[in-house]
DNA sequence: GCAAACTATACCGTTAGAGTATAGATTAAT
DNA sequence: ATTAATCTATACTCTAACGGTATAGTTTGC
């Protein structure tokens, strides 16, 4: 029930492209220094963020990473989901096979689990790196 | 950013508990049955349950496992937190160690995950048993 | 005292998490 | 064209957690 290591490496990478300047661009060595993450281990998660199109990269010399878009439309949920895939809080929100035992209908833990897991998606959506960076 | 299976198979247990007539007890062998949880298995997961009141156990000969209080006075969170201990999302909100890196302030990422999780706990915790089964 | 139940530990196999390593491709500058 | 800085791709390692099983022990009712 916790958010993984490379999920939380990846706000901070998204907030601290966030407050570059536009069109300015960063190393993974900058960031990876700034932000106290292992180099590979920066090179290696930012790739999900480029692959969901939430970073773009720039290769060779001068190269670096960028944001993709403007802060004010990433959200927490993007970032996430980028990371970790869809957010399921129970394996029988994921695979039906584990749910519905002996219930005809979906059984009250799973439909009480849906309306929390949708809480909790509609949060992590409502917050974006422009409003994180003015806080 | 998942429950585990104990706890899932937990909720069953409670829930299947809770459907019981006051002063009746289950064997592990009837529980793990009727909620297709491999029974060695179910005699370890339940003991957090014991462990946390929420749950009692009667040894011996016609012994079992029966709810140690009203199922009203059980929330989802009680047995979230029996069963993995307290709820953190992120690991910045378990270890401060993790968190603050070059933020004079707790930083934004932390500050919104904070109320995310509250959200979260707030939820859980407002969903109890005998709510579950009128359902 | 025996059998049916729970209790306590410890073990096992698999998977995911966190991080490292190595080789390759791209680009700018010279 | 060469070189050096940079990202890309893949694969590897180590550890801990997860999900489950096994064995031996304790309690209790008959």
């Amino acid at each position: 029930m916790q958010l993984n290591q490379a999920t939380d490496y990846s706000f901070r990478i998204v907030l601290y492209l966030s407050s570059l300047a536009p069109g300015e661009i960063a190393t993974a060595k900058t960031i990876a220094q700034r932000e106290e993450i292992p180099m590979r281990y920066l090179l290696k998660t930012i790739r999900s963020l480029v692959k969901a199109g939430i970073v773009r990269s720039y290769r060779g010399m001068e190269g670096g990473f960028a944001l993709a878009k403007n802060p004010k439309d990433i959200t927490l949920l993007d970032v996430v989901e980028a990371v970790e895939g869809p957010v399921r809080i129970n394996r029988c929100l994921k695979d039906h096979e584990y749910c519905t035992k002996h219930w005809v209908k979906p059984c009250p833990v799973h439909r009480v689990l849906g309306g929390i897991q949708a809480t909790l998606i509609r949060e992590l959506g409502g917050h974006n790196f422009a409003d994180l960076l003015a806080r």
